[in-house]
RNA sequence: GUGGUUUUAGCUCAGUUGGUUAGAGCGCCUGAUUGUGGUUCAGGAGGUCGCCGGUUCGAGCCCGGUAUUCCACCCCA
């Protein structure tokens, strides 16, 4: 038979490794910097955990795992599919890391010090379509910090978004807005009961034209005074700054009390950010993102790369109760994640990767013939012994072969010993970059290359 | 989930109205060079044309199904 994958799903070879490992090395770094450590949580959880945390469009792409054993006894097979599925399927695959960390805070609660900061990063499972940029098994890397309704959190995690991507070399824009700052915006134009419908049109403004833009909020009952305002409210490029924008749209939902305490959250993290001098050109306030999942509540973020046309890289938000679900209410929780597989495709499309990555062996020792071979084993022996990446070629072959293997494999020096060597007791180092060559000790060679 | 699209050599892709033995570039292998890679030159290997079925004297090409890729919608990292 012809092997294949799962639709969706991707194997990871040497070099895709190498560069996705330079990712993680670097979120992981900055993650540590700010205080989270990691936990891990199972690929599975008890398919009740997951279910309604995502909304209908979320639950439909959850992995159900089939129910082991003969699934089918005392099972009704005339129910609708959702009704059946609670029957024969009582397992799912994660499908974010927000929700089991929910779980394990509310599971670990005694041992936990509050606030607790951590990081995760582990592979995920949706049912969607797969498209560029979108699989169906693919990693994501969090940090979240619960337990506390400090502001100061969210200013962390601008920083953070800004450090990693400065380090990885890639521009990108961080798109922040605030849940209550949309609650505040419906209720100013009077549609305050129609809230999910109206923040759906308002995240679409970008991508459809005014005209349609308009319709569909006619199609919702909305007077044409409040479709006006709301475009006031949102879309007039007025104000040239971030700052100046939040006191226009503050002062234009004045009647919401909740929308203007968004906007007061989000001017108090625009103060930290400025008191630990950030340089504020890469974020924008957008009053137009509604991200979907259904438990932010206070700040929401999303982070787009420049020059890639793919879908956002990071995503996160405040969420005031999700440990409230799992019976531990009163835990408010704020959170970021990082689209590992996007960021890798924003890097490769864009170059953006390094030359040489740091796990490759760094020389790489001839094998010319029976004593040679003895001689070469023993030298890389030794070289790994001092802590140098080195690698010996395995058979007897031309010296030509050998250098190309050590071309293709990006070995940046190849330590050539033969006959000749052995008998004046030095190794042959080439460098394979510029191509010139120098005899060593062997004790000088571990000098030179360590 | 809805609509569309892609699939031909290891990779990127040509392939005429349905007609003999399916091509190119790159890569790969061998040699020129028995201790020197990248460059050059000469030669060579490599294909159930995604899969299953149908129409036809004859299918890479037409039809049906299926898988897969990508795109739009939806949603999202």
């Amino acid at each position: 038979m012809k092997p294949t994958l799962p639709k969706g799903t991707r194997d990871f070879s040497p070099l895709e490794m190498s560069r996705r490992n330079y990712i993680f090395d670097t979120i992981r770094a900055v993650f540590r910097t700010y205080g989270y450590q990691p936990i891990e949580t199972p690929a599975m959880e008890n398919l009740s955990t997951l279910t309604g945390k995502y909304g209908d469009e979320g639950d439909k792409l959850i992995f159900k795992v089939l129910n082991s054993g003969d699934f089918k006894k005392d099972v009704d097979f005339s129910l609708e599919a959702p009704k059946l599925t609670s029957f024969i399927s009582e397992k799912a695959l994660r499908y974010d890391l927000t929700v089991p960390f929910a779980r394990y805070v509310v599971m670990n609660r005694n041992d936990i010090t509050f606030p607790f900061k951590r990081y995760q990063v582990q592979p995920v499972w949706r049912a969607d379509r797969p498209q560029k940029g979108r699989y169906r098994e693919f990693y994501q890397f969090d940090a979240d910090v619960v337990g506390s309704p400090s502001l100061v959190y969210e200013a962390e995690f601008f920083q953070i978004f800004a450090k990693v991507f400065e380090q990885l070399g890639a521009k990108v824009t961080i798109k922040y807005n605030n849940r209550k700052v949309l609650n505040g915006i419906t209720e100013a134009i009077g549609a305050a009961d129609k809230f999910v419908e109206v923040v759906t049109i308002i995240d679409k403004y970008d991508k459809i034209t005014p005209e349609v833009f308009i319709n569909e909020l006619n199609n919702l009952g909305l007077s044409s005074e409040s479709i006006d305002k709301l475009n006031q409210i949102i879309f007039s490029k007025v104000a040239a700054t971030d700052k100046e924008r939040l006191e226009v749209i503050k002062s234009a939902i004045s009647v919401s009390p909740i929308g203007v305490k968004g906007i007061e959250e989000l001017q108090t993290v625009l103060g930290f950010l400025e008191a630990a001098n950030f340089d504020s050109s890469v974020i924008e306030f957008d009053p137009s993102l509604a991200r979907g999942l259904s438990y932010y509540t206070g700040a929401i973020f999303e982070v787009k790369a420049h020059g890639v046309q793919i879908g956002s890289i990071c995503g996160g938000g405040r969420y005031d109760d999700l440990t409230g679900l799992f019976g531990l209410p009163n835990v408010s929780g704020v959170g970021i994640s990082f689209g590992v597989d996007r960021i890798y495709d924003v890097l490769n499309e864009l170059n953006l990767f390094p030359e040489t990555m740091a796990d490759a062996a760094k020389v790489l020792v001839t094998n010319f013939g029976v004593e040679e071979e003895k001689f070469s084993f023993n030298l890389v022996t030794r070289l790994r012994a001092a802590g140098i990446n080195a690698d010996m070629y395995p058979t007897q072959a031309k010296l030509g072969k050998q250098f190309e293997y050590a071309d293709k494999k990006k070995i940046p020096f190849v330590a050539v010993v033969g006959a000749d060597e052995m008998a004046n007791n030095v190794v042959n180092l080439k460098d394979m970059v510029s191509g010139e060559q120098a005899k060593y000790s062997v004790e000088e060679l571990i000098g030179r290359l360590a």
